[in-house]
DNA sequence: GCCAACGTTGGC
DNA sequence: GCCAACGTTGGC
């Protein structure tokens, strides 16, 4: 009997294959960090030392394949206050060292512990991140929502993740918005 | 490996 | 404070 072709490869990809994807020499990329401004917020980022924070405790898989994966030194990052009125884009920060293992997770005194993440091999990253301008107004979600070129916005499509990629494009329309 | 129960996030 | 969305856990 001959055979059928072969079926179609098994489709791995997932809509984030994109910002996980290797890139071009100088490349940069663009993401979006979530946070409370109760519990840590742009203000907050801009007076730590050096500007500079570790962006630890994420402990969702997604979240944590771009931080492991995706984050580069260099990359911009908008930070973005949630749980708050308006929810919305206040800030711009950098990536200052890519993903590194999240120690916290390591610590049983610590909030974000896991006892299955070993020193070892560790399960959950971390990068750090630079402050490094407020955007020259607040850009609220209520905003983002209303503008269809960002429909496919990570960010308004999946609620819940606290680190998301942007596209150069999305970079570059909030920009714009922000004035 | 399925899926119900449960927990968390976060907008409203 | 409510609850929708969705990730995680655990029983089977």
């Amino acid at each position: 009997m001959p055979r059928k072709p072969a079926p179609p490869k098994p489709r791995t990809s997932s809509p984030w294959d994109e910002a996980l994807a290797p890139r071009a020499k100088g490349e940069r990329r663009y993401w979006l960090v979530k946070s409370e401004p109760d519990v840590f917020s742009f203000d907050d980022l801009q007076n730590a030392r050096n500007r500079t924070t570790r962006w630890n405790g994420v402990r969702n898989f997604v979240a944590r394949n771009f931080l492991r994966d995706g984050m580069r030194e260099g990359d911009q990052v908008f930070f973005y206050h949630s749980s708050t009125e308006p929810p919305a884009i206040v800030g711009i920060c950098e990536v200052a060292r890519a993903g590194y293992p999240d120690d916290t997770a390591f610590d049983p005194a610590s909030e974000g512990f896991d006892p299955k993440s070993d020193p070892g091999k560790p399960k959950w990253f971390m990068v750090d991140l630079r402050a490094v301008k407020p955007l020259r107004r607040p850009v609220s979600l209520a905003e983002l929502k209303a503008r269809p070129e960002l429909a496919s916005m990570a960010l308004l499509r999946i609620g819940r993740l606290s680190v998301s990629p942007v596209t150069a494009a999305e970079w570059r329309a909030i920009l714009a918005m922000a004035g």
